[in-house]
DNA sequence: AGAAAAAATGTGTACGTACACACTAAATAC
DNA sequence: GTATTTAGTGTGTACGTACACATTTTTTCT
């Protein structure tokens, strides 16, 4: 079992002092051409990589990352998202990281910018937030990007000036739900594309999917009409028992995660349809399994939520790399793999 | 940014010196009621977390860890799992950890258990390897647990006798082929469940997914014929086509990798089905795209590999506990998604 | 040539932990 | 009463890195 090459090696094999290495290493200068010649050389003869363990130890900082979410109690699509930090502050709790998690309210822009420039005032080595708000975030961005802060984001929009994202192809998620929706087609079918959107702020999101799910039609040449609603109200579900009793429309896909909601008007009205969806919410999931929707997709919140704080964490602790931009695969979920997701 | 609690901050609460709290932190003895009392107290109210950094420092020792999959050369499903293992190599390199990984031929149990055996003489920190051999993995086991040695594995069954195994539940994901393939029964449909095994090697794993698949219509009451045909021989195109043309199956299950083969020679009798299979090879996934099946369940050897080997390393490096069993979700793959899968 | 400045190199220390060792004080032995 | 054991405690050092500081060597200038 042999020991790792450390910088006490590289001095040996240069026959310099480590002190003399450690300056190459770093580029601070004050090294003869032939002192730098040898370490290079016996930097690469031996492949030296350092001990991020030591320098971690040496550095001895306590690295402070911002989390700013938005309020589980407002939407419970958050909730896992929540679960999945707290998680990940437990699994490096013995390190010298200290994060905290801010929440804001989804249905207000002003809050989300006011804790945000709160967050940037006081400072801190990485800010992971959720970019629900467009202008807000960017003008977030900016600030940070300014002060220096590493970002992350995950869940919605990616941005050419954060430094870490994770989330999905929403536009293919609208195609996944599309293929999945064909094997039902049948000539006489209608298809509704259903946007329930309360708080009007994630418009773009449901945007993308419905032009994925359109393009997949287009695509492959079926014709059938496509019907889109949207509904905005606070009533969800007259405004969908409205819709389904007026529109004869036996194929749903749902852009949100209320789908459960179309799946309750239409055993209200006592009618059949194929149901498509987003998200692991137990409404949905008990309709799931009660053969009220057909499928769902997964986005996963808690799974991006960890992926990005994990990454911003060892990114700090040490200097692991990770992707500007990370798609996770889109999960098709059932009433039998739900089951494989709880 | 308050700093982290340490030793010596503990001794100085306890007015002791770092000997002692040490003394106590891993009970050595000799130590005094009195101050034995004053330590536990000081370590409890300040919350102490030995840094995980530090401790691995001091203990300087490099870590190995073995590693015994089957040769990707031999059957193409392990290909990514060994993309995976070099993954988290090249991740944790500039750690203290040395990883070995050794191949052995799936269709030879004595290659497996000649080179489990050299592993065991030879010694480790850890082995994690693919028990594809009932019998001979658990022998190997029970000298890796009188030695000491952490053991892990993944992808085939789990054993009581292993630390941590990842994996999937097989009776679930045949139920979950059973509910895909539900959408396209009609009442003159007939199930075809095809086994194709050349090495004989995995009986096990094919017989719980076909009992899943079984289970899910038992349970749904939806009376259709489903056969069983097990395919052993070399040309495995020719019995399929045989089989085809015999017996009137429109609906197919395969339960390994070898999907693309059934797909393969409806084309060649120029007969369509619907067609539900495993894994992601490239062949597989052409035929997903051209429509000749319709769904694949994805097994994520590369993930399961990764997972496990990771959390060996962690476990040693760290001290970071896992779970003895994680069971992985069940990806249901279709023309579409399998764009983010890619 | 000798002093002063500049360049190059080496040494020491800290990070937090773990353990060997040295030390002190009390207890036992003769 | 002194020697020896024993329980209890404290000190020193190493792990590998990073940087401040001390020291040596070389260069420059008078």
């Amino acid at each position: 079992m042999k020991k790792k090459i450390t910088i006490k090696d590289i001095a040996r094999a240069a026959n310099v002092s480590i002190g003399t290495v450690d300056r190459v290493i770093h580029k601070r200068g004050k090294v003869s051409e032939t002192a730098l010649q040898k370490v290079n050389d016996a930097l690469k003869e031996l492949d030296y990589k350092p001990n991020p363990l030591a320098r971690t130890l040496r550095n001895n900082v306590v690295y402070k990352i911002n989390i700013l979410i938005p309020n589980p109690a407002k939407d419970p699509y958050w909730v896992p998202c929540e679960l999945g930090i707290n998680a990940i502050i437990k699994e490096y709790e013995a390190f010298d990281i200290e994060i905290s998690v801010l929440l804001f309210d989804p249905t207000k822009p002003e809050s989300f910018s006011q804790i945000g420039n709160d967050l940037v005032e006081k400072g801190s080595d990485a800010l992971l937030f959720v970019p629900l708000f467009e202008k807000e975030s960017n003008f977030l961005l900016e600030k940070l990007n300014r002060k220096g802060i590493l970002t992350g984001t995950f869940n919605s929009l990616p941005s050419k000036h954060v430094d870490h994202y994770v989330g999905h192809d929403l536009f293919l998620s609208g195609r996944v739900a599309a293929k999945l929706v064909s094997d039902f087609i049948q000539p006489s079918s209608r298809i509704g594309i259903i946007h329930i959107n309360e708080a009007f702020n994630n418009a773009i999101h449901m945007r993308q999917k419905e032009n994925g799910f359109r393009a997949y039609f287009k695509d492959h040449h079926v014709d059938c009409e496509i019907l889109t609603k949207n509904i905005n109200t606070s009533n969800v579900t007259e405004a969908l028992r409205n819709f389904i009793s007026e529109e004869k429309v036996n194929i749903f896909f749902v852009t949100t995660s209320k789908t459960y909601e179309v799946a309750l008007a239409l055993k209200q009205l006592n009618k059949k349809a194929t149901v498509v969806g987003y998200d692991l919410l137990p409404e949905n999931v008990s309709c799931l399994q009660n053969g009220e929707i057909q499928f769902l997709i997964h986005q996963a919140p808690r799974l991006q939520a960890s992926l990005s704080l994990k990454s911003l964490v060892e990114k700090l602790l040490f200097n692991k790399e990770f992707p500007k931009k990370q798609l996770l695969p889109i999960n098709i979920i059932n009433s039998e793999n739900i089951k494989s997701y709880l």
